[in-house]
DNA sequence: CATTTCAGTGTACGCGTGTACACCAATGTG
DNA sequence: CACATTGGTGTACACGCGTACACTGAAATG
């Protein structure tokens, strides 16, 4: 009873392998059309009405496979967040890597943020939120476990966050040298904001 | 001998007055056509050809206008930065301002970056990096003078561009209340910033 | 086995697009 | 004053688009 079902959520995923596999930085999803997605997966225009209800519909699933992925990489990272000494340098590293073997899906994420509907912008928020939430709750336990506190933890993990994920947006088109300097600078920059995020908690005291 | 060129100006100017009254927070650059433009500008379509190549060139011309605005915030803030005590809440809530009066400028600027074509997202990040260089610059100078010196004044200036400007970005599509939340925010990210940087060039002596 | 369901097809339509071409009328030039 | 330059117009074209409609054939159902 599901030889239908089945074929049917494999041309959904054609789908969105097509209009995935048409993105790059010079093409965003908002510029890319039904019948150019529908040609790329195979299919007759008509056909992509059966799986999705417009483009808007599939940038939002498109953006669900994203949030997926990037919960992937914020997993990983958790895990070195406790075994790891130099837990930045990792976690940027792991990022990077995750980026570099899924460019498309990041792409959607971390550069075309500020286009396209309102519910499709709200969708990545939602995805980011989270990955900030987590990190903020994180950052809370491990700054307790080693008794260096930190200053108000969503806001330094908004601050990591941010600069995080717009030097990732960067890197995107980038050589993998240039790439490994902007890795090494990001390093940098988020052992300044726990730095500093340490000191104004101790200055609270 | 300049009645023919003062109209051509002024009709130029139309045509980038027309584009910047199109876009808006649903609205990309990017999905503007020709013919909306010039018949924003009140012109036939052909007329187009008489000012720009092509709509990528009429994009570089907005890049080039919203730059400027940005050199004028830029100029401003550097005054505070000798004047006032509190200069990261000043310089925010400047730019914070400056935003609000100009959103489509800088709506491009902020959220178009990872879009559009390659000398599109070149010019962007020029004039971005401009930015990056001068407060460098004025950071290197500020810490001197004060005797509390910074470390990697490049770096540093990069994070508190990045930081302020996708916060900036998001702000695009706030209220003013939870406008003014954010700002306060990037505050105090921005003072993490600055903190952690003075520690991180102790710490190197 | 007869019937229903439904993923996918082909044709067709109106629309907005970029732009080529021929043209006009006012300004600038010798 | 005669002529050249040029900003702007109107017409016309082929194109790709979203999507409505009628359809088919295989799988699912009773």
């Amino acid at each position: 009873m599901s030889t239908r079902t089945d074929k049917k959520q494999q041309t959904r995923q054609n789908l969105i392998d097509a209009a995935l596999g048409l993105l790059n930085q010079q093409r965003s999803f908002g510029s890319l059309s039904l019948r150019e997605v529908a040609r790329e997966a195979g299919l007759a225009p008509n056909a992509f009405y059966r799986h999705f209800d417009d483009m808007e519909d599939l940038g939002l699933a498109l953006v669900d496979v994203a949030g997926q992925s990037l919960r992937t990489v914020m997993r990983e990272a958790r895990q070195k967040l406790v075994t790891s000494q130099s837990v930045l340098d990792v976690s940027v590293n792991a990022l990077f890597d995750h980026i570099a073997r899924e460019p498309q899906l990041f792409h959607m994420l971390l550069r075309e943020q500020g286009t396209g509907s309102e519910s499709w912008r709200r969708a990545i928020r939602t995805e980011i939120r989270y990955f900030t939430n987590e990190l903020a709750e994180d950052l809370e336990r491990l700054g307790q476990a080693k008794e260096r506190p930190i200053a108000d933890a969503y806001t330094t993990a908004d601050a990591i966050v941010a600069i995080t994920f717009g030097g990732a947006g960067n890197a995107l088109s980038m050589s993998a040298d240039s790439r490994s300097e902007l890795a090494a600078r990001l390093v940098l920059q988020l052992r300044m904001i726990m730095l500093g995020s340490e000191r104004m908690a101790e200055a609270r005291d």
